[in-house]
DNA sequence: TGGGTGACCATAG
DNA sequence: ACTATGGCCACCC
């Protein structure tokens, strides 16, 4: 049978891959997966993280201005900021800067390049 | 079953 | 320049 999450699964994946001191953006993984189905839905897995059991690096996850916009879902909101901090991610005002840098497209990264 | 919501993004005024 | 609205699709009540 078919499973109704391979959505969410999907997204997770993505994330992972992820490297670290890169960040991607809700609109990206949306876009990789198929089509921006709704970047909602994207932040929506992730406020579903919790979830899983694996270690899904959100922190890694932004809008697509750089902004920690889910910083206040997680358990801690200055978590999400440490983490990227810790990763050589500066952030400022709850923003990355020079997210022109760290910003990781799959599409761009993983994908394709002919 | 239907309506409202959501860690968003894009376009229009 | 900023603000407002629509669209996207899955999940919850």
């Amino acid at each position: 049978m078919k499973k109704d999450n391979d959505f969410f699964d999907n997204v997770y994946s993505v994330v992972r891959l992820i490297p670290k001191g890169r960040a991607s953006s809700y609109g990206a993984i949306a876009k990789y997966l198929g089509s921006a189905r709704g970047a909602r839905m994207v932040g929506w897995a992730m406020n579903n993280s919790h979830a899983q059991s694996e270690n899904v690096p959100a922190h890694r996850v932004v809008n697509r201005v750089g902004l920690l916009s889910g910083k206040n879902t997680f358990p801690s909101p200055f978590q999400m900021q440490a983490l990227l901090e810790e990763e050589g991610i500066m952030v400022k005002d709850d923003q990355i800067e020079n997210f022109d840098s760290v910003f990781w497209d799959p599409n761009t990264e993983l994908d394709i390049e002919r």
